[in-house]
DNA sequence: ATTTAAAGTATGTTGACAATATATTTTAAA
DNA sequence: TTTAAAATATATTGTCAACATACTTTAAAT
């Protein structure tokens, strides 16, 4: 005779919301600049609006998303303006905390980040974007708690889930003029010598490397958004000559 | 005859909500650690729960509040270890605005700095400590603007609710250990030097002069909390002997 | 003193209603 | 007939009050 295991739950609806809510517009299932029906929501997932309110409240704090009142909410849109603003912060913040990651990091946080960065390697190798932009986070994420400085955590971690959309807007389709593979090795590598230099707690030479890094992600971004920008740029004049 | 205009508010409640109940913990009207009475206060501020709890949610994602599911809310601790790691981050993040702001601040954000400082030094003569942490904090927060970067100014902002929050603890009474005269002519004489390399775009200059900013105040913070620790270090073992 | 059960209190969630914005239709003027 | 403004209708968000669930306290029993 199976148990009664009704209670299996024992976790708010409002924290469901927000996970589902969160990967919803990280895996860019929910577009950017996207009206959020709160009752289409409250539907699919089959809860109340309150606890919908509640996590999308959450991830207004965050920058996810954006409200505008009486209107409702909207997923934050990506352009070029906020990218820049967002590498420029993300370089300072991923140095300082690499710096701070070489001083205090421990011998079984460093093994993760090994077991990580293999798992990522073979992600690559296999073509999985969506294993590679997972690992890839988790990666960056062992580093920030590495610096035991709850509030640096709280911001990258914040500034991991804007650049994991970055990724899945970047990396999940294949474009003809980048060459994936050579990205792919590049990063890998980075993220191998950075552990090497963690474990020698040489905070300089590791604060290059992720320098670096955080460039190459960004030479990335670039090549992919500026094409769409430039097609807005040619469409443009041609709607201020019809009006 | 007055016009009916019974519709003044056109502000959402659990905005209304979010100022309110963000302000009694930054005064420090709610004590750290408190739990937070959803009932009292929709009743204080004669609103329902759902709009507070609104609120709370994002004052959680603002490290404002904590949250713990199926026990409420309660208000963010102070502890040394996290004072710790705010200066350490706020250090970092001054900085950085502070040497963006040198390349980016207009003409016009040079004079409400002037305005704001010749204001702060008026009200530290009338020892108006809440003008005083008001007029400081919109010092700064003009700094964050002139950064253009919307990343950084969140941070920024929820780092300058937290130092607020302290500054409430540290200036609301006198020490009598502490030269309160003493620290407010070198705050204000910080920003004054602050201004005048701002204006002359010279960000390692500003950049110095902010680092000795923060620290002026992380060891006013140090001063005040170390003996409250103390008193707490000597108290806990007798209460080990009583178990 | 420890454990257990029951009562009480506060939080978590829902569905209904009120307020607001958007879309449609109607009306009036050009 | 076309256009613009006003009025109406519709849909969505904002808020509330009540109910469901989880935790805390109290008191009884071991």
């Amino acid at each position: 005779m199976p148990k009664k295991n009704n209670h299996i739950k024992s976790q708010a609806l409002s924290e469901v919301a927000y996970q589902k809510i969160k990967e919803l517009i990280v895996t860019l299932k929910l577009s950017p600049k996207a009206q959020i029906d709160e009752e289409w929501v409250a539907q699919t997932l089959s809860i109340g609006r309150t606890p919908i309110r509640e996590a999308l409240f959450r991830l207004n704090a965050e920058n996810l998303v954006e409200v505008i009142r009486g209107r409702g909410f909207f997923v934050k849109d990506i352009n070029l303006d906020d990218v820049g603003g967002l590498f420029e912060t993300l370089l300072i913040l991923e140095r300082s905390a690499v710096a701070l990651a070489a001083k205090r990091i421990k011998k079984d946080q460093l093994a993760d980040l090994q077991k990580t960065n293999d798992d990522l390697d073979r992600a690559w190798r296999e073509k999985d974007f969506l294993q590679v932009t997972l690992l890839n986070s988790r990666f960056h994420r062992i580093i920030y708690e590495a610096t035991h400085n709850s509030f640096l955590i709280s911001y990258l971690n914040n500034l991991q889930n804007q650049t994991q959309r970055l990724a899945y807007l970047c990396f999940s389709k294949e474009q003809p003029s980048y060459d994936m593979q050579s990205h792919a090795e590049s990063a890998v590598q980075d993220h191998q010598s950075l552990i090497e230099q963690l474990g020698l707690r040489s905070d300089i030479k590791a604060t290059e490397i992720i320098s670096e890094h955080v460039k190459l992600f960004q030479r990335r971004v670039i090549h992919f958004m500026l094409p769409a920008l430039e097609l807005l740029d040619s469409i443009a004049p041609v709607q201020a000559v019809q009006s």
